[in-house]
This record gives C-alpha cells, sequence and structure tokens, in this order.
DNA sequence: AGGTGGACCCGAACGC
DNA sequence: TGCGTTCGGGTCCACC
C-alpha cells in the first residue's frame, strides 16, 4: 500500500530486466481515468511499437524511456502494481487497467484498484520540465546535503511533516518515510519547518536518507496487498518505529506513540522524545 | 505567495 | 448478520 520512493525503486528494479532492450508489440489500456484526459486507446497506439531503452524513477515516479525519444511516466499513487507474466495466459483480474504485450511473448499488467494510478506519455524533450515543476532533487543523490534540505525548508512556517511531504522539498518522500524520518531525529510533526535550527537539519538529513536507504535494502514496506512486479512482499513494515503504532511503546523510550493529523494526513509520533513545539505566547 | 482544505476513488474498518 | 458511514492516501486545484 502506497508506494514511495523505496517502493518505487524496487518496483523499478523489478522491472529493468523484463522490459529494457524490448519493444512494446501491443498496448492496452482498459481504464480511461489511466491517461486521462487523453484518450486511452490514441496512447495506446502511440505506444505500440516503440522500445524500452531504460527503465528509471524519479520521486515516485516511474520514467519509461523509449526509443523514440519519449517517456512514460507512471505514478501509482495508493494502489497502483505491475505484475510480470512470463507466459501468456493471465489469470482474471477486475482491478487490471493496461496490459502491455512484449516482443518476447511476456507481459506487463498494470492494476490499480483506486484507480488514481496515471500513465503520462510525454514528448521528447517534455521531461525535464513536467518533472522540474514537480519534484525537488533527488534526496538519495550523492550532493543531496543537509545544507541543500535546510535551504528548502528555511521561512517555512508549515508544520516540518508538511514540508516533508511536498515533493519539491525531496522528492518521493511520502507520509510513512517522513513519520520514521521525524522519530529517528527526535522532531515533533507540528513544529514550523523554518524554525528547525542547524544541527537539528543535519539529523533530520541524515535519518531521512537512512529511513529511505533501509526501505530499499528491505525491499519495500508490504501494508495490505503491495507486491513488487515478480510478487515479492518486503519487509520495512517490521521496521516500523512510529507508522501505525499508536498506541505502542516507543522503542527508544518507552513514551507512547500517538497519532495526530497534521495537514490532513495522519501522523504517528513519540510525544515524550518529539518534544512538543513551544506555542508562542 | 505560501498555506490549507476539498476532490478524486473504493475497499477496509468501524458503528449501530 | 447486515447495513450505512467513515477513513486514508498523493496530487491537483481553488481559495484565503
Amino acid at each position: 500500500l502506497v508506494p514511495e520512493l523505496p517502493e518505487v525503486e524496487t518496483i523499478r528494479s523489478a522491472l529493468v530486466p523484463a522490459l529494457e532492450g524490448r519493444q512494446l508489440e501491443r498496448v492496452s489500456i482498459l481504464d480511461p481515468r489511466l491517461t486521462a484526459p487523453y484518450p486511452p486507446d490514441a496512447v495506446a497506439a502511440a505506444l505500440t511499437g516503440d522500445r524500452v531503452v531504460r527503465v528509471g524513477r524519479r520521486g515516485k515516479y516511474v520514467v519509461v524511456e523509449l526509443s523514440s525519444g519519449r517517456h512514460l511516466l507512471v505514478h501509482l499513487r495508493m494502489t497502483g502494481s505491475f505484475r510480470l507474466h512470463r507466459n501468456g495466459s493471465l489469470e482474471e483480474d477486475p482491478y487490471r487497467r493496461a496490459v502491455v504485450r512484449l516482443d518476447d511473448g511476456s507481459d506487463v499488467t498494470y492494476r490499480d484498484v483506486r484507480r488514481f494510478g496515471t500513465w503520462t506519455l510525454l514528448e521528447e524533450g517534455e521531461l525535464e520540465l513536467y518533472l522540474g515543476k514537480r519534484l525537488g532533487p533527488e534526496p538519495l543523490e550523492r550532493g543531496y546535503t543537509s545544507r541543500r534540505l535546510g535551504d528548502a525548508l528555511r521561512g517555512r512556517r508549515a508544520p516540518i511533516k508538511s514540508a516533508l511531504l511536498d515533493q519539491r522539498t525531496a522528492a518521493g518522500v511520502g507520509n510513512i518515510y517522513a513519520d520514521e524520518a521525524l522519530w529517528c531525529a527526535r522532531i515533533h510533526p507540528l513544529r514550523p519547518a523554518g524554525s528547525l535550527d542547524a544541527v537539528t537539519v543535519g539529523r533530520l538529513h541524515r535519518c531521512l536518507r537512512a529511513a529511505l536507504r533501509r526501505g530499499i535494502d528491505r525491499q519495500g514496506a508490504t501494508l495490505r496487498d503491495y507486491r513488487d512486479p515478480t510478487g515479492a512482499a518486503g519487509s520495512m513494515q517490521d521496521e516500523f518505529k512510529v507508522y501505525g503504532r499508536r498506541g505502542e511503546p516507543c522503542r527508544r523510550c518507552r513514551g507512547t506513540i500517538e497519532r495526530l493529523v497534521v495537514g490532513g494526513r495522519s501522523s504517528f509520533y513519540c510525544p515524550r522524545c518529539q518534544r512538543e513545539p513551544v506555542p508562542k505566547t
């Protein structure tokens, strides 16, 4: 459930050997929402015959680079997932939204229960503008320093939790890893983002990268039915320190994990070791 | 301009 | 047991 950077990276890794170098022989888009406002048949026709050069990732987007120079951007949102099918027979799936037949006879299917996910076909040269408008830097890239995180937070009065979910702060961070990073750095989710001093930003920077790396090492977190394209589950959920642990003991200080709504999203934290922001009087 | 809240969607979880 | 209601999650968009 809810693929964030580590889950999308796990999905990307699994898609690489199946997709790279393959030609798209037949593309069926079964749900018009997937490509809206563009007609699904037109997008399917445009994809047919093209070849996959590379499968990459930016933030939570899977970026499929095609030999025509175009890019297919897939955003899984809440419940999107890919499946690889070696032999040609596909079992029934009421939530299947697209099927891609490759030139080795295998199929890649896309399923999405909630239908929030999107497939966007960008013309050559459009990628940078499209992503640049929406995403900030990749938090795991070399060159993503504590200073860059501090620059993104400076002057912001929004809660740090909301600032972390802003994809322009650090691309790919979602609700789970934001909460885990804040717990690790001992920062209350409601603290104004701009109020963190350089030392605290440094702690957050280190904790955020550690949480994301750990998530990738663990092949993502499997809640409910998230699976990578080969059907494998992740194990990051076993390592959650706060996410989904309301009422359970903090693993660090023996406080009790609480739930708070910040910017309309549930936030789990330990009120004992993530101190309350000092109210202005 | 930055921040906030609603819309989108639907299965799961919850309340009676 | 069964029904209706609420919830959540990422992103976009309207509004303040």
